[in-house]
DNA sequence: TGCTAATTGCAATAATATTGCATTTAGCTT
DNA sequence: AAGCTAAATGCAATATTATTGCAATTAGCA
């Protein structure tokens, strides 16, 4: 929660700023994707404001230190729920409702690694998106 | 190569115009993703001229045909190399020359999905991209 | 060669992102 | 609790990327 990402930006040596918090706020009250935008206008709807600018520096900030994370597909964000110390980063995101989960799987890593290695290819980093129907959806 | 993408336009009713085939001819040149904008300046390099708007359009066409591919990561678009009927796209980019190559394995997209199965996800399609170092730039 | 639908160019505008600098604030020190 | 200072934010300007509507052009057919 809010509480931890908050004590992971001071460990770092970040201030827990007002803003800092609203924009944590934001994206733990919702599991899909926002971008700066939906982000500002997110706050503005509850009588808040940001400047933009702000939110996209916090963004930035924010993915840096792995507390959030930029979808590659949409350019939105997400809070990052895992502490992903490996170069993996796998994400499911419903085309129909929008609900975007991270998961992680070392095995199944390695053998992306191992399959890349076939091909001379030494992978530092993975990155993966998967579109489909989460269970809600697909059930319908 | 150019003429095989001209059929598969032609084949789809779409017409093998003098801009399409520029584009066609800038991907086909280089294994490296390019925007929009990299594209008309390579044209421009070379004395031709599209317009950007040109551009925009013939890469949403070339993609929706699977001739071109845009990368998630950078947005730039790369020539398709493989007829991806299934929907699995997994890409390769050198971190340090920015080679792209696309690659894929039937069993390895299987297994995503059967991982992803296990949340309760239905996969339809996959996007990944692993940034690493190709054969070349790891050696040195 | 002419015809017509498809395609392109152009101008305007929207959407997204970045920069430099003045102002404000968090968190320390006293 | 008040003051200090580096860090963070807001603002204005601007850059970059992408989209729209419509007029002009062109590919491919008759």
């Amino acid at each position: 929660m809010v509480r931890d990402s908050l004590r992971v930006l001071q460990a770092q040596g970040y201030k827990a700023t007002k803003p800092r918090r609203m924009v944590l706020e934001v994206l733990e009250e919702t599991d899909k994707p926002l971008s700066p935008y939906d982000i500002q206008g997110t706050l503005r709807a509850s009588g808040k404001y940001l400047n933009h600018v702000t939110i996209y520096r916090i963004l930035d900030l924010f993915c840096s230190l792995n507390l959030a994370h930029k979808m590659l597909s949409s350019g939105r964000f997400v809070r990052c729920s895992l502490n992903n110390t490996e170069g993996c980063h796998r994400f499911m995101v419903c085309q129909h409702c929008g609900v975007t989960r991270e998961f992680a799987d070392k095995d199944l890593c390695q053998e992306e690694n191992d399959f890349a290695r076939v091909f001379g290819f030494h992978t530092e980093h993975h990155l993966s998106e998967f579109s489909g129907l989460c269970s809600q959806c697909y059930r319908r």
